[in-house]
DNA sequence: GCAAATTAATGATTTATTCAAG
DNA sequence: CTTGAATAAATCATTAATTTGC
């Protein structure tokens, strides 16, 4: 099963950029579906030690690619946007006139009892702004997606402080089921978590950790 | 006689943010003076293990610390930049003869101390809207100072077709003294001055890597 | 069919902006 | 107000698609 198509990612020291497999993305793309925008370093690590086995990966890796998605998706989502509202001057369509790739969740209705720990990112869709003032390039009047999120995660699970962060060894990330099975983690994983001071706080912020293993 | 200066960057789990000593500081801005504007993961974890001995420090610190030097520091000098090129048109040897009839000139050649307040209508040399990417509100055309190659020099050297200069490896980052003498650096760093071939050499990735240690 | 030449996608970096602690 | 921290936007750079002439 594995052995055909890992040609593209897995040149170990090829040097220049990663070439994710078909799995990867895929497991990614549903990842992102299911909610998660931002992952937490603990997020990353855990997805970059799923994904491995179809491939050779990094961290940053899947850092970079949840960056990415996220910006792409949200810049093409202004653009069907905007379209979407002058087509309302052109043909009178229904506001959401096919399911768009907001974010909405896909296919299947996730497991109820998995649920995905980690808050979904609020739906997003924001379309018709209705306002005839005077929108710039965009029509959505304001795209601060973030608004409340960054910092408020932190409080809510305010990890810093006192590492508490242990509760959220409950963010379950892999309920997903794209091919393979990779059940949850039964505590496989949870390297980096056991140790007394946790350092790094996953905090919102990626990366970094790493630096310092004290 | 440090007073209480030490214990707010000590204090381990305090939570909140990284508050540098002095001395850290210090170290600090003359790597940065010494031309070190975006360490690598390395540099910076060998940067955070020196100034560690002064109180907690993290990896992410010393990444946090320039990035935002860099930025405020080139912001700093933007506008230092605009003030200079304004005082061209107030005092010192007029780049025109003559007056021209467009914006300047009050009455008289202005005594040099004279400070013509707000900036006239000086040229605006067409500060190129065309680019989204860059340009705010500065007269400096925009000074990228990383610019690389507006893709031409690539086929120059050539430098594609076999990976990226790995040979960067380490800079011995610290002739540096804690004690603030720091020495000559014995060509590693090289002075940022001119040539616009020196730093961004030092890229090589930063934060990151730690992610999988591989 | 096939490579060279273009173009489109997208991985990887850097820069700008924002938020809030002190 | 200063500045550490974090994220989003812009940009660079490389790989995959694709076109094109043979």
């Amino acid at each position: 099963m594995e052995g055909e198509k890992n040609l593209g990612s897995n040149s170990p020291a090829a040097g220049s950029r990663w070439n994710p497999t078909k799995e990867q993305i895929n497991m990614l793309e549903n990842l992102y579906m299911q909610g998660l925008k931002t992952p937490s370093a603990q997020q990353i690590q855990q997805i970059t030690e799923k994904l491995r086995v179809f491939g050779h990966i990094e961290g940053k890796n899947v850092f970079y690619w949840f960056q990415n998605h996220k910006a792409r998706q949200r810049q093409k989502q202004k653009q069907e946007n905007n379209i979407a509202y002058f087509s309302r001057f052109v043909h009178t369509t229904p506001v959401f006139p096919t399911c768009q790739n907001v974010v909405c969740s896909p296919y299947y209705v996730q497991p109820p009892q998995s649920d995905l720990g980690f808050y979904s990112q609020y739906p997003k869709m924001a379309v018709a702004p209705l306002q005839p003032g005077g929108f710039k390039t965009s029509i959505i009047p304001k795209n601060k997606d973030r608004i409340m999120n960054p910092r408020s995660r932190i409080e809510e699970f305010d990890v810093i402080s006192n590492k508490k962060l242990s509760n959220q060894e409950t963010l379950d990330l892999f309920p997903l089921h794209p091919t393979g099975i990779l059940q949850a983690k039964t505590g496989t994983i949870n390297s980096a978590e056991n140790s007394t001071s946790d350092n790094h706080c996953n905090f919102g912020s990626h990366f970094y950790d790493f630096f310092e293993s004290q």
